[in-house]
RNA sequence: GGGUGCUUAGCUCAGUUGGGAGAGCGCUUGCCUUACAAGCAAGUGGUCAGAGGUUCAAGUCCUCUAGCACCCACCA
């Protein structure tokens, strides 16, 4: 069998995710009641967005602990589905619109409508293709979308139910509006930015008099909208002239003087002017004061004909620029100040919101945040990282009413509808056929849809085919786990919490792993305008899925920021290479025919590797690779994914590779003497390779997938379909996506064999780095002279001095307890053992002192902290029993290095 | 204005009940060693932001200071 030098992973990825489609392995293998499933619902991305950074991300993660769930053998559920997005998808279409010169006014509702969902047929299945090259094993049979049949249904029961329980009402109020997308902005929606702006003092002058008040705004053309000025009742300055008037300039209206507490006496001149229909503070001021409501400004920001004529259908910064004007010319304009203030944009369009009082429609929150912030308190749902629990539990004890209204027409509309006769309003799932009130037998349907966000609060069940009764919701709600982004704590996650426990009574998810947002080489936020934002599929086509999957998990710690760049990117698709290369050389080396016959033997069974693992070699590689089951096991459960790529990419290519391969080429190639010992080693590798793949098969599920196929089919026997090796895996699966994660076996995880063998690769990089020193060609062999210490040392070193020559490069070794210092010679300290490189020439006495004394002078420093610790009275009184014993132990160790060094520096 | 975090190697960051300072990338040096130059080998590099405190013991806990980031909020 002839394999590509370098790994290819178009050749791969998109065979394997074909055949697990195929196949059904995405789906539950059973809805059995004894099973406990694993269920993660998706976030579902925009129907008509493409994969950016953060998908990457985000699916990612989530298809890592489904993948490890499954292999753990529990029912295991992705749910997938995509999002109307209603805002963000009309603006797509309005813009194509508007390339043609036509507005959504000119084609009407249901021809936009119509257009919108055409789009989105076109464009919807896009990310979902592209989800699916990530590797994503979500179940697509149970794919859903926010405006299916089944998903409008639950809306409309929800809105109902909350409706008929006095939990949502229609309401006249401020909110916040954008001019440009001519809707409703809930208060999440509204982004925050400081502004150099300017405050504009203006004159208003009184009543009948030549004396006036000085007014600060920021917003000097909402004056046109003004009903009053509100002054602070203590403040002495004013005090005097409340209930008097004021002749509001350019407007030319009459208006009061009143007094309100809200009003700060230290801002700019303690005058506010009240505009109720344009500024929230000023709305709750009008009600107290029973104050009109002038509205002055159209929904497009322009101003109405309530104002002066000359300022009709201005944009409202026109309108600005011009009243200043005018001010200036009547000589109002006091002064004007640097001021910088929070104005609030448009998350959508960047648009300056401007508050605006409308009828709208509105959720009570409050009764429903109180099972929500319980089942948080109560640990009922966990949040990770914990400090986002803070964040969540400040906003649900301050929960504000949920304006869901919008005026746009993409999404579920509003199932109310009114009389055309009386005008009375019944909320029902369809249009009634007569008013229960009138008689009357024509409806209007109102005319706002909900906001995006009400379709995704229920999304834990309504994806489960809520309001039917369906298996699904029975068995899989509630779910595992969420993975999601913090900024949408608010919108989502504690909506669905709360929406979750009204209707279905259950959490929605029993833990949450909040996950930071990705940002390029230099800590920027990925963005469009930053050009910094790379086309993930351009990366998965360049070199594959896995290397960009395990990039982004190495680089992203447990519910950090994590970081994305070239260089990153190069980690997953250098170690795809190695691992290919690893596994290159098993086929290389590794006899086909021997080990099926072998195998078909049934030699091969449990017990054989245990008798003839007598190798050092052998026994260090299974004692790591438990200690590495174990470990990567329990970071997979704690969602400590890096920590898990980190694991296994050290482990596959410092010890399996580095050192593990290398030693084998040894038995392999230089001695075949004992055929026993030789296939020893090929099972070995063979075995270690393929459980490694089980390990790493939910960060990188294509490579493992291909390699342990390949494993499968070329070595083993068709009569004999189970390969049952030290690990204790067979490989009977059909595919590895299915198979066993590995389990830990404690009983080869050996204390001793770790020890030796770090004894002799410690010896071997002293070798090394002795020659390195003397810049001796790494094609040339040495000699060298080992003076050991003890009985043991020299059995282990003897036996084993075959890895020493391959490692280190030397022919031949002279060692023992009695060896001497050759009379001119480098020398190196291994613990206790002393390492001579002989040397023809001269040698650098001076140097070679150097070297020893810095090290003396470090062995005795750490000693001095050891024995100072021991010598305190405090500390073996305090200290635990097992940190004393640790700190004697290193004593011993410390003190006989010492003495090596003090050795051979007397010998110099 | 309120809140939450961050400050550890040249860069980006780990460091999970306090007990031997780590990774990736970069850098230096030498190697195409019969799996891999997307590689191998050997190295360099840190007053853990600063000050104080608790403790036998502090990167880790407490207080303060400085700098930075993010979130929330109606200051005209």
């Amino acid at each position: 069998m002839e394999l590509n030098k370098i790994y290819d992973a178009n050749q791969v990825e998109k065979k394997w995710y074909e055949f697990w489609d195929n196949k059904g392995f995405f789906k539950p293998n059973t809805l059995d009641k004894d099973s406990q499933p694993f269920t993660v619902l998706i976030p579902p991305p925009n129907v008509t967005g493409i994969l950016h950074m953060g998908h990457v991300l985000n699916n990612t993660l989530q298809d890592i602990a489904i993948r490890f769930n499954r292999m753990k053998q529990r029912p295991t559920l992705w749910i997938p589905g995509t999002d109307h997005a209603g805002i963000a998808t009309q603006n797509m279409v309005e813009k194509e619109l508007a390339k043609e010169k036509i507005t959504r006014h000119d084609i009407g509702r249901e021809k936009l409508v119509e257009k919108i969902w055409e789009y989105k047929n076109q464009k919807g299945s896009h990310i979902i293709e592209q989800l699916k090259q990530l590797g994503c094993s979500c179940d697509w049979s149970r794919e859903v979308f926010t405006m299916d049949e089944n998903l409008t249904e639950a809306v409309k029961e929800v809105f109902i139910h909350l409706y008929n329980k006095n939990l949502i009402y229609k309401g006249k109020y401020i909110i916040n509006w954008c001019p440009r997308c001519v809707t409703a902005l809930a208060n999440d929606e509204v982004e925050h930015e400081d502004k150099k702006g300017k405050l504009w003092y203006v004159r208003y002058p009184l009543e009948n008099s030549s004396e006036y008040l000085i007014i600060a705004t920021t917003r000097p053309e909402t004056m046109l909208g003004d009903v009053a000025v509100a002054v602070n009742p203590n403040d002495e300055r004013y005090k005097h002239l409340i209930g008097n008037n004021l002749l509001l300039p350019i407007a030319n209206r009459i208006i009061p003087i009143i007094a309100d507490d809200y009003v700060d006496k230290d801002f700019g001149t303690g005058c506010v002017k009240v505009t109720p229909a344009h500024d929230p503070n000023d709305y709750e001021i009008g009600l107290r004061h029973n104050l009109d409501k002038l509205i002055i400004m159209d929904e497009h920001g322009c101003i109405n004909e309530n104002a002066p004529k000359e300022y009709f259908q201005l944009d409202r910064f026109v309108a600005r620029k011009m009243i200043i004007e005018k001010l200036k010319e009547e000589n109002l304009l006091e002064k004007i100040d640097d001021h910088e203030n929070s104005v609030g944009h448009c998350y959508r369009c960047d648009t300056v919101v401007e508050p605006y009082l409308s009828d709208q429609w509105f959720v009570r929150m409050k009764p429903l945040s109180e099972r929500a912030i319980k089942v948080v308190e109560e640990g009922d749902i966990k949040i990770y990282p914990e400090r986002w629990t803070k964040v969540y539990m400040h906003w649900m004890n301050n929960i504000r009413d949920w304006c869901i209204s919008r005026q746009i027409w993409w999404g579920h509309r509003i199932p109310a509808y009114y009389c055309e006769s009386c005008k009375e309003m019944i909320v029902a799932k369809e249009m009634p056929d007569i008013c229960p009130k009138c008689g009357g037998l024509s409806f209007q349907q109102d005319n706002d849809v909900l906001d995006t966000w009400f379709s995704s609060w229920i999304w834990p069940f309504s994806t489960m085919g809520w309001p039917k009764k369906t298996p699904d919701l029975e068995y899989f709600l509630p779910t595992s786990l969420l993975i999601t982004a913090p900024e949408i704590i608010y919108l989502w996650v504690a909506r669905m919490i709360m929406a979750t426990l009204e209707f279905q009574d259950k959490i929605p998810f029993n833990t949450v792993l909040l996950h930071g947002i990705v940002r390029d080489g230099q800590g920027r936020k990925m963005s469009k305008s930053l050009g910094n934002s790379p086309d993930p599929i351009d990366i998965i086509n360049n070199v594959g899925a896995d290397a960009l999957r395990f990039s982004m998990v190495f680089n992203t710690p447990k519910g950090q920021d994590s970081f994305y760049s070239e260089e990153i990117l190069e980690t997953g698709r250098n170690f795809c290479n190695k691992i290919w290369n690893a596994f290159r050389f098993i086929v290389m080396n590794i006899d086909k025919t021997k080990i099926t016959n072998e195998h078909s033997k049934e030699s091969t069974n449990i017990g054989f590797i245990s008798n003839n693992l007598s190798d050092l070699a052998d026994q260090w590689i299974y004692s790591r690779l438990n200690q590495v089951i174990k470990d990567v096991d329990e970071h997979y459960i704690n969602l400590r994914f890096n920590d898990a790529a980190q694991l296994l990419m050290q482990f596959i290519w410092d010890e399996f590779c580095s050192w593990y391969v290398e030693m084998a080429k040894e038995r392999l190639t230089i001695s075949p003497k004992v055929e026993t010992t030789k296939f020893g080693v090929e099972f070995v590798l063979l075995d270690v390779m393929q459980t490694s793949m089980r390990l790493l098969h939910p960060i990188m599920p294509f490579i493992s997938e291909e390699i342990w196929q390949l494993i499968k089919q070329i070595y083993l026997a068709p009569q004999c379909s189970s390969m049952k090796c030290e690990s204790g895996l067979s490989m009977n699966e059909e595919a590895l996506i299915i198979a066993n994660f590995p389990e830990v076996k404690d009983e080869m995880i050996n204390k001793k064999i770790d020890s030796e063998m770090s004894l002799i690769q410690e010896t071997i990089v002293s070798i090394r780095n002795l020659r390195k020193q003397l810049n001796i060609s790494p094609a040339v062999n040495i000699n060298i002279v080992l003076k050991l210490s003890n009985e043991t040392q020299n059995e282990l070193y003897t036996k084993y001095q075959g890895y020493i020559r391959k490692l280190g490069k030397v022919d031949k070794i002279k060692m023992g307890i009695d060896a001497e210092k050759p009379s001119s010679s480098m020398v190196a300290v291994v613990q206790d053992i002393q390492i001579f490189l002989p040397l023809e020439g001269l040698i650098d006495i001076e140097a070679e002192k150097l070297k020893l004394q810095k090290q003396k002078e470090k062995l005795e420093n750490e000693l001095n902290i050891i024995q100072g610790k021991l010598k305190n009275e405090k500390f073996i009184m305090n200290a635990k029993p097992e940190i004393i014993t640790k700190e004697k132990e290193k004593e011993l160790e410390v003190a006989t290095r010492l003495n090596t060094v003090l050795e051979v520096l007397s010998e110099l």
